[in-house]
DNA sequence: TGCGTTTCTTAGGAGATTCACAGGTTGCGG
DNA sequence: CCGCAACCTGTGAATCTCCTAAGAAACGCA
């Protein structure tokens, strides 16, 4: 079931109404907290655990509908808190965080069953998307929830990545598609520039603030090129998408 | 819940008809004084501490819907703060208070959780409107409030940043929105421009009192123009705005 | 490894915004 | 009707914000 707030955000809820619940398992407090944070702010219901050990008790009396795990444990090895975790919640999907240089086809054999993976560093966007991916396709939440957010005559699709402005077909890059996804899950809104980098940015990324400059400008050439404007600029507050009509 | 009182203003209440509460949290007495001050004036309960010890303890008992929160303090790290708020707390939305040059560095992921910040030296127009917006968006408040002042055929939109006057769009500056956004927040009420002064421009401003009459006469060039004023001028007291019907 | 793609930094410039200054206008008391 | 105080607004300069070109660095894939 899907339930839209007097804001414009869609939200996911589970068949009976209640929210979605979701465990976070990471051993650094600061990682928990921020994806807490950011989950709490899509409406669902977080417990967080910083080991194997702990994330396995909450799991037995929290039920969860989805499980965001560190591979990376203080106390015991992530293959086996799986284990443990699916002996307690055997349909329960999980978004594996591994680091970088970790084990490709370890992960990728494991993904096969439906769940998922991010690297670290990663940007909220994307733990925020592959979570909703997840929970969509568990069945937890209503199937008939899409993953197609459309604003105007633009169209961005969550699962084949697609984008398409007034039919035509548009390529972006994974920035520019995360950074379009943003806005587009929140359309007519001002989002400062901050909002957009703790968002769509890996949470280390120490640069300069003007990449969100820059990356507006080249979605603009994309998707507004030569067409009534969807991206505006509120100068010294943000920017915004909104239909071209109005 | 929004209730409107005798002199035209609307507050925010909690959907148990309770006033909003609201934690300050800053060192230096004189902001904590002057935001305290301010905040009451919308009709809000304030509670204020000038430490992260004392922060703690007081959101324990007083159980805040929001906080403002200076990440320079005494005692603690912001981060620190945030944490332990955060375990009391757990839903509870957060308005940091940070220096202009800190920016960059610290503010990274803070606003991801749906938190928000304002840089010093603030306005307390800013500060009142994102704290409002926090605290709509968190649900403490009832979600029927919405983001929308009108007065008259005048509209403007706190999350779009859109005015428009009769269906007309009308651009605004960032000052002279948030001007507006003063005036029509206390509809058919005096406003000296001391007044003004004090709310819309930062506590710092050391400039000319005159820039009020300059921005007041920017608004009327652009909403009265050519149309029934609706921004009037009380001679020796200061300024309204009302309806151009009444 | 090598090549095309993507990401990000730097830097210059265009334009918008803020504000001071100053001269003009209006309203009001005497 | 005068004069003063309060208010209005044109002008222009300093500043700030934003946009984008160009190129370096990192990445991904064959």
């Amino acid at each position: 079931m899907t339930t839209t707030s007097p804001q414009g955000r869609t939200e996911l809820l589970r068949p009976d109404g209640s929210p979605v619940r979701v465990l976070v398992v990471d051993d650094e407090m600061s990682i928990t907290e921020l994806l807490s944070m950011a989950l709490r702010y899509e409406g669902w219901q977080i417990r967080s655990a910083g080991d194997g050990t702990g994330a396995i008790q909450t799991a037995r009396d929290f039920r969860p509908d989805a499980v965001v795990l560190d591979m990376m444990l203080p106390d015991m090895d992530g293959l086996t808190v799986l284990g443990r975790l699916r002996r307690e919640l055997p349909d329960v999907p999980v978004l594996f965080l591994t680091a970088k240089d970790a084990v490709e086809d370890r992960i990728a054999g494991l993904t096969a069953g439906g769940d998922d993976y991010v690297t670290k560093p990663f940007s909220l966007e994307e733990v925020v998307a592959r979570l909703r991916g997840l929970i969509r396709r568990s069945g937890a939440a209503d199937r008939r929830s899409d993953s197609v957010l459309v604003v105007g005559d633009l169209t961005l699709d969550e699962d084949s990545h697609e984008v398409s402005r007034a039919g035509d077909n548009i390529h972006l890059t994974a920035t520019e598609f995360e950074l379009l996804r943003f806005l587009m899950r929140n359309p007519r809104r001002v989002l400062s520039k901050a909002q957009i980098l703790d968002r769509v940015w890996s949470y280390d990324f120490g640069g300069q603030a003007n990449v969100v400059e820059l990356y507006i400008s080249y979605l603009r050439r994309k998707i507004d090129a030569g067409r009534e404007p969807m991206i505006h600029t509120r100068r010294g507050a943000g920017y915004l998408i909104k239909p071209a009509a109005s």
